[in-house]
DNA sequence: CATGAATGAGGGTTCATTCAT
DNA sequence: AATGAATGAACCCTCATTCAT
């Protein structure tokens, strides 16, 4: 609770400490007294810096989608053969699974419970993933980045679903193997 | 003798109105008696029927579950060569996109919400669902049935994210493909 | 459930199951569902004997009243000397306490759940106990019929409300001694 | 700074306003909104004062219990003899007759409505109750004090009932003449 | 800036009662 | 006579939001 820091600034401290809230509960079961209360301030300091709860979850969405692809871009830029940045996203995946589960959840409330006509969002950061998953193989073809999106969304719900019974390192052997034989190929 | 209506048959007649509700505001926001208004029934009909909204709710994952399995089966069961079931299973996925959109958020909802306590429920059918896919496919390796249940849901979702601009007909290429690959190599 | 009934006489034998139902639940925490269920009987049924919840209560309250006094007469009736008759007085209340109690918190019931407007109902009942005492005591000042009518009241309550710690036996023998006393002031 | 009101202050203000409401209506009887009405708040205030239906129902009791300690031992210290003793208890009974009905009923509506396993609570208060009327008498006889307190029960549950026929007066003269008796048999 | 008291609509659920059968 | 399906008001309680301090 620093006292004279920047308005703004202070605004993602709030931010960043509800991510884990809203991907644990989802946007309809977290109460704004929760939040005041798991973040120590009162519900008042909430609507100072957020005009509504459907702000605070935009805000959010906005700030997990900057942070996340920031972090892939990362994460993944030291790879520099295709084999091993085939092998980095893979295991970049392996190891954010969580963190892409929550990403789900979110995205999934943000376009259920938020006002219907379609904000763009979201969408224009699924548009990133897929062109940093293209630069990253090194593809053409943006039907393959998007297909390791299908994989990654489907894997961390699917394991949600029948809690963790598929393996990570089976589906990712699949994968792995699918790609390389395309590479060899020449069409990847 | 009582109002001439079978109650079983009522019950499942009310359940079968509630799929849809379900599947689009979800668990949460969906109230009793924003269903019994969407079923033009009273809250009290409702409670008549089901003893509560989570034994609704159970019901209701129970009745879809069963359906689409049994849609699944009769589907696919003309199909006879290998690449004719792959062909008829995706075009199965294809046409029952929206019906998988809602499972998917059905189920998701369902263990978001129910009490923590891991009920079998949803777990069940998605091994059903494995085992039906690996007969379909005649292989031993339950990785790739898991493959194919990973692919349905990524897709449904992403293509949910994105406003539809994933392409059904581009990922079924690469579905078909990747199984054409394992075909040649055996494991299939 | 005989079938060839007379109706009077069906629905006393509902009413007198319906006793210890609303002395233990109490009369805003009996449904008529439960009623229905406790009695095996359908609440259609119940509609069929009985106009309404209240008119339930109603009779019920004459009934247990008529009962009661009914019982009170013929176990006191072989009596003959005084002190005889106390104590078989006495002993009546000890035996019929759960009764008494159940009695009370009826008539508390009635009163404060039924229409306001003061009807007479149990007040007749208790001039009439009065009067049974008053008799029985052969006195004729009302003041000690009442007083061993308010020493029962009482007696009940306490031990319900401090769980069976005031002793039976400890009250009895005050008042006899009291009684007796009196007797020989020639003032009984 | 939050709005200038002290909240355990208010909350007992709430409070004292919610003793006539229960003894009139009953536990089962009152809703959260009648009370609302009747305190001119609405229910979400006495959800942020109180808990529940019930925990505002157990802190009533509480408090009910101390006040009405407090106000007897107050009201009765000043007498000196034994025979002033007596009649300021039995004035004290005399005045304090509608707020003893209340205690009955509430604490009767306690052991009915709240939830079974026995909790202390009145019971505490009744034997101080009872210990405070034995040191007033001078009598080490715990059996007379608890007539006592079997007597106020039984007198101010048969005037509710008969709807005051039974005089206060007429019962008190009773009460003192026993008082008396013992007296003079020693046993006070 | 920050607080938390206050609101009232809406959540799940129960209930006395009606009525077609 | 007897059933139980149907109703909708009212139950306890939670919530996002406002605003005086």
């Amino acid at each position: 609770m620093p006292k004279v820091i920047d308005h703004d600034e202070y605004r993602e401290e709030l931010l960043s400490q509800c991510l884990e809230l809203f991907a644990r509960e989802g946007y309809g079961a977290l109460s704004m007294r929760k939040i005041a209360d798991a973040l120590d301030v009162s519900t008042g300091t909430l609507y100072h810096y957020f005009s509504s709860k459907e702000d605070l979850f935009h805000q959010l969405v906005e700030v997990i989608t900057c942070q996340d692809l920031f972090d892939a871009e990362t994460a993944l830029k030291d790879a520099e053969t295709l084999d091993a940045r085939i092998d980095a996203l893979l295991r970049f995946i392996e190891e954010r699974e969580s963190s892409f589960l929550n990403q789900v959840f979110i995205w999934m409330d943000y376009y259920r419970n938020i006002t219907p006509e379609a904000e763009p969002g979201p969408r224009e950061a699924l548009i990133e993933y897929e062109e940093g998953i293209a630069r990253l193989l090194g593809t053409e073809d943006p039907e393959i980045a998007r297909f390791i999106l299908v994989m990654m969304n489907g894997l961390v719900i699917q394991r949600y679903l029948d809690g963790g019974r598929t393996s990570l390192e089976g589906q990712s052997a699949l994968i792995r193997d699918f790609l390389i034989q395309r590479k060899a190929k020449g069409s990847l």
